[in-house]
DNA sequence: CCAAAAGTGTTAGACGTACACCCATGG
DNA sequence: CCATGGGTGTACGTCTAACACTTTTGG
């Protein structure tokens, strides 16, 4: 790997988690210091990407960034638009941001967006130089570049996968109990379910496997643990469309 | 327009079409000749793309290119995936093909894949240089580049509007039969709907509306004509996605 | 024994699917 | 009068949506 980056090239990625009940995403500081670095110009947020190398095709390059910065692989991961707009980079905190490099970034870069899904439970975010933290989809605004934009679109893909691939069940944790799941649905899909016809949807759907156990030390009733099976979910997607 | 185009990112264009009973694809010879322009080296068939211009955003540079080859402008015309692996134009064929250009092109050069929607009798191509023609997607085979692979995820993308969006009716002329509506859907999806339930469908579908005519000199009993409103379409596409 | 979440069935209406015959026209 | 595609209704089964009470645990 020559790790020479394209320079009018860059992949974005939108790593979505779910954590009790709230959507996040996981999201990057960019602080503009002064040249003696004793005062803050301005801070703001972003979404993690990097350009790509030239000898790196464009789905490794995201799996790459994901890597990087939460240790992990084998991620859902999958790209769903690209953005080119001439304007893209074009916010006042850009442009002095990118003087901070010497304006190597000057010109048009086209980003490829990606998504990936994980329970936000499960990633020690390891990073000494940069501020990397997890912030609810709806709390997150004015970020920086066109990534408001990026996150907007992430989403809509996010819930149209939810609908049609049941994929959203990469963002639980590995057992879960389908109140879990349910509130999972609503808070990606920003609507509600009764209780009785969601499990009632479940129960068809024979990749959301019960398993031996239930949950212990819970102050109620402790309710069935599930998993989810990629394996039967693989063998049977085609047979039927599963939606909630 | 400064006309100076990137060398490394590039749009392709599936431009589909629909005749009679046939889902059609435009595509243009690509023929290699011997420097003495004598003798064929190889001859085969590619999407029409090109490479953006520098002050271009991908939107337009998809438009641009579709304007060029049909003269038609105001098309649905969307992003539908972008496609960056190390090896797209390695094939012999490829290779071939850009030494004409002394190799000006020897990097990985990122495409954005865009498709477009028309009734294939709205195009008088006028094309001096290059031959240009519809072709059925079914007998497509052995494109250049990687376009068989991009032809692939349009006509997945295709199938996906058809059903969520309605917007196959772009593919349909100005005034159409419920019976051509119905081979249309059948030709994209590959499947056959009953005669009966189909119309029933169509019949919920209020931007779909009955015209004050019907066909003439038809050897058979004349059918009613419709027309796709794009305006009750836009007002009511929220309250309800249609699926056929 | 109280609070908290788990778990469970029925009914009415909407929708999907399967199926066969008569109609209007041009040649 | 024939060939061609246009046009129509019904019945059955499935899916959706609305709705309320009992259970199990920890504190």
């Amino acid at each position: 790997m020559s790790h020479k980056w394209v320079p009018n090239l860059s992949v974005d990625c939108v790593i979505f988690g779910f954590d009790a009940d709230q959507l996040k995403v996981l999201l990057v500081e960019r602080t503009l210091r002064t040249t003696d670095k004793k005062n803050i110009v301005f801070s703001d947020l972003s979404l993690t990407g990097y350009h790509i190398y030239e000898d790196e095709d464009l789905d490794s390059a995201a799996a790459r960034i994901v890597k990087d910065l939460t240790g992990l692989d084998k991620l859902v991961l999958e790209q769903f638009y690209t953005f080119g707009s001439l304007d893209r980079l074009e916010h006042p905190n850009d442009k002095l941001w990118h003087e901070q490099f010497g304006d190597v970034f000057s010109h048009r870069v086209v980003t490829v967006g990606y998504f990936s899904l994980l329970p936000s439970t499960k990633v020690k975010i390891a990073q000494k130089d940069r501020v990397v933290r997890w912030y609810s989809v709806n709390e997150v605004q004015n970020m920086a570049f066109d990534h408001n934009q990026i996150l907007e679109k992430a989403l809509f893909h996010l819930r149209y996968k939810l609908q049609h691939d049941a994929i959203g069940l990469e963002l639980l944790p590995d057992k879960f109990t389908l109140s879990q799941m349910q509130r999972l649905y609503e808070a990606v899909l920003g609507t509600s379910f009764d209780k009785r016809n969601f499990r009632k949807k479940v129960a068809q759907m024979n990749f959301v496997v019960p398993l031996k156990e239930k949950q212990h030390g819970v102050p109620h009733k402790p309710a069935q643990l599930y998993m989810f099976s990629r394996d039967i979910f693989m063998r049977t997607r085609k047979e039927r469309p599963y939606f909630i």
